[in-house]
DNA sequence: GTCTATATTATGATAGAC
DNA sequence: GTCTATCATAATATAGAC
């Protein structure tokens, strides 16, 4: 509720980061949290409540400042906003500009999305259709303009288009062992975003897909 | 090295399987395990040595599987199996096939794929880069055939269809509760591989790409 | 908000009998 | 191969002083 920046709080967020990012969530206990942040331990419990609270926070605080981020290209305004292949790229750009630029909360919360717990059915079930929704949006409106192929099969195409976004800051170790690429370093983005902008423009104002 | 099927391990090894894919690697404890398999907990450190091992002997267990499957699609048989077009599809084919058909251990090496340990870098420095030269072998030799388009972005290509193919399998909790698709169901297996199959049928023979 | 102290339970791992 | 018993340590969480 409060917005007073709490040096403590931010501390233990910031090496939680680090840690879950490295040695995942179950692995990381809170007396590692506490010492990697120099601060008492029990200062966790009074901030988060427990290790679970941490996670939380990191990614309720990821995900409003994505939409905070992505909300200015989408949602009312799309009419004004130049095509609608257009507002896709510049989507897919902020998504991708935006996993860059928080690489470890990024791999941490598409890790931990694959647990089950009621954490994480709530963010799936909020954050996540926001931003599934936010691109077939996109996707449904250009195929009403024809702009895009009509009979584009929706949902694999975002489930495409997903993989291809999240994958690289899925699991970053892959890129850097296996491609020698660093999915933090803006080159990539650049090189990646025009990958996909020629691999979507390509397929979805085409016949046969 | 014994070819016996003990079958205290292999129930120490499933229930390992269930309590991984659900809550993660590093919240599970071997009790928790051990009560699972309805097995003494101090036979895991006698089959296994520890925790680690049990992940160590499912990745090893997944990946030689997988090998062996794919094994008779490359590699120097090339000249005889068709083009390489279709050789690729079939590999595609092959590796959703096997993850779909081993869903909870696909997503928990991809999981723990994204942790950093000494047990990730040799899996990832053996398995994953056997995984690699595998696809980035066919689109090559299709380039040199003429096959494929020749200014193709190999490395691109490989990491976006890396994440086309692991995505689904990471994080199957994201198709089913917000796509509603089943990706174990064979159903789903087809509807993917077609996709896929027109996807990169398209781009790889396609100019502008 | 921060700290000390502590209670309680969980955990990994092993020794030694069967 | 399997079991019982055990231990040393680690972990969570809280009460109460400052």
């Amino acid at each position: 509720m409060s917005k007073s920046v709490n040096h403590t709080k931010a501390s233990i967020v910031k090496a939680a980061i680090s840690l879950f990012a490295v040695q995942g969530f179950g692995s990381t206990s809170i007396r590692e949290i506490a010492d990697t942040a120099s601060v008492n331990s029990a200062l966790v419990s009074y901030h988060f409540k427990n290790k679970q609270g941490i996670l939380e926070w990191m990614m309720i605080d990821y995900f409003e400042k994505l939409f905070a981020k992505l909300q200015p290209v989408g949602q009312g305004e799309k009419e004004k906003k130049g095509s609608c292949f257009q507002q896709l790229i510049a989507s897919l750009d902020t998504l991708i500009g935006y996993q860059a630029e928080n690489m470890e909360v990024s791999a941490i919360i598409l890790r931990e999305l694959s647990v089950d717990s009621m954490l994480v059915r709530e963010v799936m079930s909020t954050y996540m259709a926001r931003l599934k929704a936010h691109f077939a949006n996109l996707l449904e409106t250009g195929i009403e303009r024809g702009e895009f192929d009509r009979d584009l099969d929706v949902e694999m195409q975002l489930i495409h288009m997903m993989g291809g976004m999240f994958f690289p800051y899925s699991n970053p170790q892959i890129m850097r062992e296996l491609f020698y690429v660093e999915p933090m370093s803006p080159e990539y983005r650049q090189r990646y975003i025009s990958f996909l902008s020629k691999v979507w423009g390509y397929k979805l104002k085409n016949e046969e897909i």
